[in-house]
DNA sequence: TAACTGCTGCTTTTT
DNA sequence: GCAGCAGTTA
């Protein structure tokens, strides 16, 4: 098998298959080629049955993009071959061994929306006000705990985390999980949780699949956590054919229980396993990795790589100095459009990069005055649309009729007269009888006689029948077979949501239509892409992976628009990284949450950074609206953090008189040595000093070989200025003022 | 039951 | 600046 087009150390990556493997890849590297080859390597030179092989990643995407390379690059049959995220893999896994656990197989995935629901619902019947314990913090902590692969009789005391007795939230967490059960339900940390459970208490089970997968690959290693760590563990422990690829300045997610621990102990668990690194880039200039290798060399958490690469030097990065985010808005259009006038780039390779959603407003509208195509990519999701729920609210009852929070949801949606204080009888009858709330509403349905004691209304009791008639009916035409758009239709529209919509004169209720519409055509293109399909998979599918409907159209030629978060794994020619300023970028929760949080932004930075191919633009404004309020946050440590040989610093627009500018240079003056000086305290530009410029704007030069000229812009760090000077003879220079043979006139 | 009003408190979001 | 909540009013 011909390997030629790997680096030595890819190679090594692919050929030695035997024993733990951690393959630290830094961006740009080739990593997903290594990969793929060494799945075909396995395959094909080894023999190794594609049954035997698990590759494991975090995302869909990355998932996706293997396993379609995998099928494009391998020549024999990879049907049975499993390139899966963990949640996929964990529930068809609990699917297939549901008897076990004493779930059913037809379980629902609850999502963060829902969790958030049944949390709530907790507080509640305990009397606490969301005001005392936000529903986020009861969270949080549970999936703190499912992140460390805890479950309810699981003994941890002697892993890495402690629980206290008498905890209130212990107690909430073990309600949550009751009501989960009750509901035919798990959550994602379920999924894992599950597996691990499955493992500890059948290790028979545990054999059988340590028996199946002999080789286990697991991508976007930085990105796992305890609980992952903990499965993968078990299923590679007879074997020890585990190999782990990731890059540990590349983990941005440890505010959701990523580990960067995993990659740190690796080399702890497994003393015998071999650590690659591959540090060359094939994706950036000089420029641009270099800059980034400074700037995340400051981190302390680390293995420690440094990247290099062949590329050549390229473009200096251009760090944009504006007066206001709409400034700088405005400053991304014109520029996009000068790449594409000037520079023929085209719009889809180009990408601007924010560090909250929010921040897209702004930029988005720049683009639209200037009639530049783009698109956002994340934002609100298709499936976390209020009519979206709605609807597949309907069709979780149907599929799982345990699960109560979507029939709470959307028994009086459109309204049927059964409202809260309807739903509360109903929700205390289900918990004195023990039962799921669809069981009690037939329950009233079929035997009015015997809930006289609840006093409901004829009104109300036949809206019940009307609704139960509804579900039952859908669900048998379901059983019998009939398409899953014809179901649905009938769900949409004798349910009376559609009419309920129609008849709102609401600037939104047409958009929710069309919605609803392409719901619709979703469900007829999941059933001819899945023939045998019926609702229970299209469920757990758009849980999993919730770009699945021909949402992901291909880029016909649009700027991207996507937090850094987002971009993680993609490249661009051009990159725009804006916003970046102390509060916003470092976050002020991170400034607040100490080193640690600063490094993951530092992380986070260092992502957007390589990104980019070509040319890289930061930018950021003196003053931003950041709730509701104008505020001056100063530039982003970050930005200081670069070596000044490596950037361009361009003042643009006109926005702030020519001595505040001086005093914002001085304000901000970046400091070079190795305790970072910050000066973020917003009041402090209030106190500031007068000082010239060397170079005022519009002043009269003259340059000992190109003559004289007239001062355009003069930016920079008081000290390091760098001028841009128009000539008399029309050419249009740019100096660095220490150094340029320039005097005043 | 819904609609209105004032108050609070803000990230990121692969699954 | 805006959404989401709790408490009040029609």
């Amino acid at each position: 098998m011909k390997l030629d087009h790997l680096n030595i150390q890819q190679r090594q990556a692919v050929k030695e298959i035997d024993g733990p493997m951690m393959i630290l890849a830094g961006a740009g590297s080739g990593k997903t080629r290594t990969l793929v080859t060494k799945i075909a390597y396995l395959l094909e030179e080894k023999n190794i049955s594609p049954f035997q092989l698990l590759a494991l990643t975090f995302s869909n995407k990355a998932a996706k993009e293997m396993r379609d390379r995998v099928g494009r690059d391998v020549s024999c049959d990879v049907g049975a071959l499993q390139v899966t995220t963990f949640h996929s893999f964990c529930a068809r896994l609990l699917r297939a061994e549901a008897n076990y656990l004493g779930l059913s197989r037809n379980f629902t995935i609850y999502d963060t929306a829902e969790q958030k629901s049944v949390v709530k619902a907790i507080l509640n019947r305990r009397g606490i006000s969301q005001k005392e314990t936000s529903p986020f913090e009861v969270m949080y902590f549970i999936e703190d705990l499912k992140n460390h692969g805890h479950y309810p009789d699981r003994d941890i005391s002697d892993k890495d985390y402690e629980v206290e007795d008498d905890d209130i939230f212990y107690d909430m967490y073990l309600d949550y999980e009751k009501e989960l059960h009750k509901a035919n339900a798990t959550d994602f940390g379920g999924l894992i949780g599950g597996v691990i459970q499955l493992f500890e208490k059948f290790p028979e089970v545990l054999e059988r699949y340590q028996d199946r997968f002999r080789y286990i690959l697991v991508d976007e290693y930085q990105d796992t956590n305890r609980a992952q760590f903990d499965l993968v563990t078990k299923l590679a422990k007879k074997r020890r054919n585990i190999c782990v690829v990731g890059d540990e300045d590349q983990s941005i997610y440890s505010w959701r229980g990523a580990d960067i621990r995993n990659i740190l102990d690796f080399e702890e668990v497994y003393s015998d396993a071999q650590i690659l690194k591959l540090e060359q880039n094939y994706r950036s200039s000089k420029n641009i990795i270099e800059a980034a290798g400074a700037v995340i060399s400051r981190n302390t958490q680390r293995k420690g790589k440094s990247m290099w690469t062949d590329n050549p030097e390229g473009d200096s990065i251009d760090i944009i100095e504006c007066s206001s985010d709409r400034e700088e808005a405005d400053f991304v259009s014109e520029e996009i459009i000068n790449l594409h006038n000037e520079h023929g780039a085209s719009y889809d390779e180009m990408s601007v990069f924010y560090r909250t959603n929010s921040q897209s407003r702004q930029i988005e509208d720049a683009l639209r005055k200037s009639n530049i195509p783009y698109r956002v990519v994340g934002g609100i999701k298709f499936y976390e649309r209020k009519e979206i729920k709605d609807l597949i609210a309907y069709i979780r009852l149907l599929v799982n009729d345990k699960d109560s929070l979507a029939l709470s949801r959307i028994i009086n949606v459109p309204t049927r007269g059964i409202g809260a204080t309807t739903l509360r009888k109903i929700e205390e009858e289900a918990i004195k009888t023990d039962s799921s709330l669809w069981e009690v509403v037939n329950r009233i349905v079929d035997n009015p006689e015997d809930f006289k004691h609840i006093r409901l209304s004829s009104r109300v009791k036949s809206s019940m029948s009307q609704f139960v008639h509804l579900i039952t009916e859908a669900k048998i035409a379901h059983d019998q077979g009939e398409p899953l758009e014809t179901v649905y239709e009938k769900l949409l529209y004798e349910s009376g949501y559609w009419e309920m919509l129609r008849a709102s004169k609401d600037y939104e209720s047409q958009a929710r239509m069309e919605n609803l519409e392409e719901l619709g055509s979703a469900f007829t293109q999941f059933e001819d892409q899945n023939p045998e399909s019926r609702f229970g998979t299209f469920l757990e599918t758009i849980t999993l992976d919730n770009s699945v409907v021909g949402k992901e159209e291909e880029n016909q030629g649009e700027v991207s628009l996507m937090t850094i978060h987002g971009a993680k794994g993609l490249e661009f020619e051009y990159v725009f990284v804006t916003g970046v300023e102390e509060t916003v970028f470092p976050s002020y929760q991170s400034m607040e949450n100490g080193e640690a949080a600063i490094e993951e932004e530092r992380r986070l930075f260092y992502v957007a950074m390589t990104r980019a191919m070509k040319h890289l633009y930061i930018t950021f404004a003196q003053g931003r609206m950041l709730f509701g309020q104008l505020r001056f946050n100063g530039f982003s440590r970050f930005i200081q953090e670069i070596p000044n040989k490596y950037y361009t610093w361009r003042k643009i627009g006109g926005g702030i008189q020519a001595n505040e500018k001086d005093d914002w240079d001085d304000l901000c003056d970046p400091v070079y040595d190795d305790e970072p000086v910050y000066r973020v305290d917003s009041s402090a530009s209030k106190k500031m000093q007068e000082k010239k410029a060397t170079y005022p704007k519009g002043s009269k030069i003259v340059h000992s070989l190109y003559g004289e000229g007239t001062v355009l812009d003069c930016i920079g760090p008081s000290g390091d200025e760098k001028v841009t000077i128009k000539f008399n003879d029309g050419a249009q220079k740019k100096f660095m003022a220490k150094f340029a043979p320039l005097t005043l006139i």
